[in-house]
DNA sequence: AGGTTGACCTGGACGC
DNA sequence: TGCGTCCAGGTCAACC
């Protein structure tokens, strides 16, 4: 479900909302599956620490956690396709899919609900895990940005999904920033000449920051911290459109399949 | 080594 | 109502 723009509100909403508060105590519900780190570990990590801050790496949200005033450790969560992370009152109901509570000491809660199971929990050490990361869209410099495509033989919408190239850019963003730079998603990486190179960087930047402005798209459940829908599937221009017109020339939105991945583009204003 | 595919999950929409 | 199929915002391990 989020990807940059929906986990920048999620983290941004969560550290409105948390930053000061202490985590008392941490529940975890009675299997593995969304835990990277033993759960012990993760106990041990939360339970009486500071959140200090809560921000954004690539898809990950990360919660710095503060002892005696110096961050000690990061509590990483990774949304994966269907994960919300909501702010609650203590005695609102429990939704399906819970797999984690942290309770705070000013009595609210932290909720993990996940559907899917995709969603990844974690806990290390401040500055670890994400040094061979993919680089930030709205931070990475022009010439690198175009040094990272060059050469490679892979159709560019993969190349754009691929983690360890840019973080934080999914199939939503991928589809809309190939289609305002006006290049087809099966091109490949290789091929595309500086001209594009130029526009796919403007546009994918251009379309994240209008993105989190709107506080993320909405396609099916996705939520903010405190249970708010973002608004930028309103102004979604191929994603998930298969037939409707184009809006810029009226061609019907073509939807195909790379790398596993439904893909949608105008089969006029793409080249 | 870089690139591709299928597995991992639940649930909603749709057709019969 | 129910059952089957397809689809969904993401990664990974296992293959070539």
């Amino acid at each position: 479900m989020p990807e940059l723009p929906e986990v920048e509100t999620v983290s941004r909403g969560l550290h409105r909302l948390v930053v000061g508060d202490t985590i008392e105590a941490i529940w975890l519900a009675d299997y593995p599956e969304p835990l990277k780190s033993p759960a012990a570990d993760i106990k041990a990590a939360l339970r009486g620490a500071r959140i200090a801050g809560v921000r954004r790496v690539a898809k990950h949200i990360v919660v710095d956690l503060a002892r005696r005033n110096k961050i000690v450790s990061q509590w990483i969560v990774h949304l994966g396709m269907s994960g919300r992370l909501l702010v609650t009152r203590e005695e609102d109901d429990l939704a399906k899919h819970t797999h984690a509570i942290a309770s705070l000491k000013s009595g609210r809660q932290i909720r993990f609900v996940d559907p899917r199971r995709f969603g990844r929990l974690s806990v290390t050490a401040p500055g670890q895990e994400f040094a061979a990361a993919g680089k930030e869209p709205l931070l990475i410099k022009f010439d690198e940005f175009s040094r990272m495509f060059r050469g490679r033989s892979t159709p560019i919408k993969s190349a754009l999904l691929n983690q360890k190239l840019l973080g934080g850019v999914g199939n939503i963003y991928a589809d809309e920033s190939l289609f305002r730079a006006g290049i087809r998603p099966r091109r490949w990486a290789a091929n595309l000449t500086s001209a594009n190179m130029r526009r796919l960087y403007d546009s994918l930047r251009e379309v994240l920051r209008e993105a989190i402005a709107a506080k993320g798209s909405s396609v099916s459940n996705y939520v903010n911290a405190s249970g708010e829908s973002g608004s930028f599937q309103f102004h979604h221009r191929v994603y998930r459109r298969t037939g409707q017109p184009c809006l810029r020339c009226k061609t019907a939105i073509k939807r195909i399949v790379i790398g596993g991945r439904s893909t949608h583009y105008c089969p006029h204003c793409q080249k």
